[in-house]
DNA sequence: GCGAAAAATGCACTCGTGTGCATATATGTG
DNA sequence: CACATATATGCACACGAGTGCATTTTTCGC
């Protein structure tokens, strides 16, 4: 019994079990050329196959029609709560259309992501979904150079023409200042992102126009290197030894919010007591911390299944132009803002 | 320049650079067979490979060698905070390996746990590490039928025999009711995972073994049919009807932790005032809600890494006996759990 | 400088699917 | 029933890399 190692069953041997020819069993199983063969053998055929547990070689498959049904996806790091459910809604759309998906994480570190993509075209991938852009990205550069489709999502880069999944940043900032507004805040901080990454730029650059549009002093930002809570604490303090008198943080996203809040009361200020705090993204479980974290929930699941329609548009050759997608978030209220004092 | 469709070079174009057979060239490329070939024509080949950027067509490696480089990666729901840290554990080993991951989400169902099995199988996975096993699994059976390798993690099944990283329950729950008992807790209830799951089950009889070696009564248990919130918050409810006089609550894990939680809640008990409660497994964030949950913390990352090397062991066929690993897992005490107060 | 052993290279076939083209069988029409 | 026309199936080769074996070339000992 020992190693008895099974080979797979392969059309040759439902081909022989059916009694017809191989390449007849190819198309019953072909559902664009099943119209070619009799019902009869095609229903000869799903048994057999049923019976043996065939399951196609993908690896044959892709060497003949040049096309290895797999994508590549680029993620910063898994870890982090936002990438599971664009994760989950690529695989979702993927699957359903047969492909696998490869994922890879980066950490943000240039080398890792020169490794991962190089990986992946040696699996000769049919299209990346990129989680990772800067606003320079050789990525996205070397996609382009090498015409491989490709579509960005949740971050894009700086240049226009390319395919992209994004959040309208704009919307979520001025409804979350619209929201502190409304509560009679006017001095207003805002910790960014890095400002290399698109989150990170049009964050603040929403924030700095509407600010200004309100003529509101813009002057209390900072940005951080990484979107983690310690960049966030630091960022904070930061602004807290500049000595300004803010009642209000918009934070890049809810990771640096917590650092915010983090160092808020390490400075003995209370949350949303003497000061609001709004984050970005809505990851899960926040709503359950105290102060419950108010938020700018951007629609994770979606973003990832709409960018992998538009890479399969692409990949099927549906050359549209390019084509940038800006889904709406929502402002989540909860407890960590609260009416200005002063 | 549009649509210049590149094709891929070959080792066929690579061998007429050069002027040898193509079977040169792949002896020239291959490390272990190098040898055999001439210095110069290596160098020479190298040279030709350089210049017209020739990357293998892995499809046709794998066909023909029945090695993919490829391993497959079964997991419940990437969406659980618990998986990504074991995925990023499994992803840095194998990587380091020059291997290419393959995740699949199973959602716990029979049917898409096969289509998955079935995807990778057709990509010729070398290997499985699998997360979702119940303690009677159809995938495990079939893995071993066809003499795949697998390693098992968080999860193992009935039976023995098989590779396994596990955590050490019988240590968590001990620890936990340690814990319980010297807060002066006696009426002691349990809500477990799905009997189905080997962390379901064995949390369970580790409970009840050591409840009755206290000489206390185990009859507060009721069980889950998933890891999740709302199954935590119903069985819970289901205790609660039942009128028992408990004073703290073992869950399953943390989500189901969160649920009892807001049961009790629901029905005026505060945690930890009335009930203490404490969960497993340590996801992210709990530490900021309140109460911040008391919890077995879980070595994620470690399981996920040491799965991998005990998978490329089975792999590279260094058949020792089934192994099963067991980590430990420790005791975060929080706030979720205070003095008994009668 | 001859012969044998060793090293280098070529040949031909394999892996499992897919597909254009040829052939065989069924269907329809007058 | 003959003949044209669909319809169904078989045949053979392609895809790119890898490998056992045959063949050629080189090396080396005497």
């Amino acid at each position: 019994m020992a190693g008895a190692q099974k080979k797979k069953p392969t059309i040759r041997d439902i081909a022989n079990l059916v009694g017809v020819h191989h390449s007849t069993v190819s198309r019953a199983l072909d559902a664009e050329q099943r119209r070619k063969i009799s019902p009869k053998v095609v229903r000869q055929v799903e048994n057999a196959a049923q019976k043996l547990g065939y399951t196609p070689n993908i690896a044959a498959s892709a060497l003949r029609r040049n096309r290895s049904f797999a994508v590549g996806v680029l993620v910063p790091d898994i870890t982090n709560p936002v990438f599971p459910p664009i994760l989950r809604g690529i695989q979702d759309v993927a699957e359903a259309q047969g492909y696998t998906v490869i994922i890879s994480n980066t950490d943000d570190a240039a080398m890792k992501e020169q490794s991962a993509f190089r990986m992946m075209q040696g699996r000769a991938i049919e299209g990346m979904i990129i989680a990772t852009a800067r606003l320079d990205d050789p990525i996205v550069e070397e996609c382009k150079r090498n015409g491989i489709p490709f579509v960005l999502v949740n971050r894009t880069v700086g240049e226009t023409g390319v395919n992209a999944v994004v959040v309208d940043e704009d919307f979520g900032v001025r409804a979350a200042l619209d929201h502190l507004l409304g509560l009679g805040h006017s001095k207003i901080a805002h910790i960014a992102g890095p400002l290399d990454t698109s989150t990170g730029a049009s964050r603040k650059r929403s924030f700095e126009a509407y600010m200004k549009l309100h003529d509101l002093d813009a002057t209390f930002v900072e940005s951080t290197k990484k979107f983690t809570v310690e960049e966030g604490r630091a960022a904070c303090a930061r602004l807290l030894e500049r000595g300004g008198e803010f009642t209000a943080i918009v934070a890049g996203n809810d990771l640096i919010a917590l650092g915010c809040i983090d160092a808020l009361e390490a400075a003995g200020r209370s949350v949303p007591g003497d000061v609001s705090v709004v984050g970005g993204n809505d990851i899960p479980m926040l709503s359950r911390m105290v102060p419950a974290l108010t938020t700018v929930k951007i629609p994770k699941y979606e973003m990832g299944s709409q960018a992998t329609s538009i890479l399969f548009d692409s990949i099927d050759g549906k050359d549209r132009d390019p084509l940038v997608i800006r889904l709406q978030p929502s402002l989540i209220v909860r407890d960590s803002t609260g009416p200005a004092n002063r």
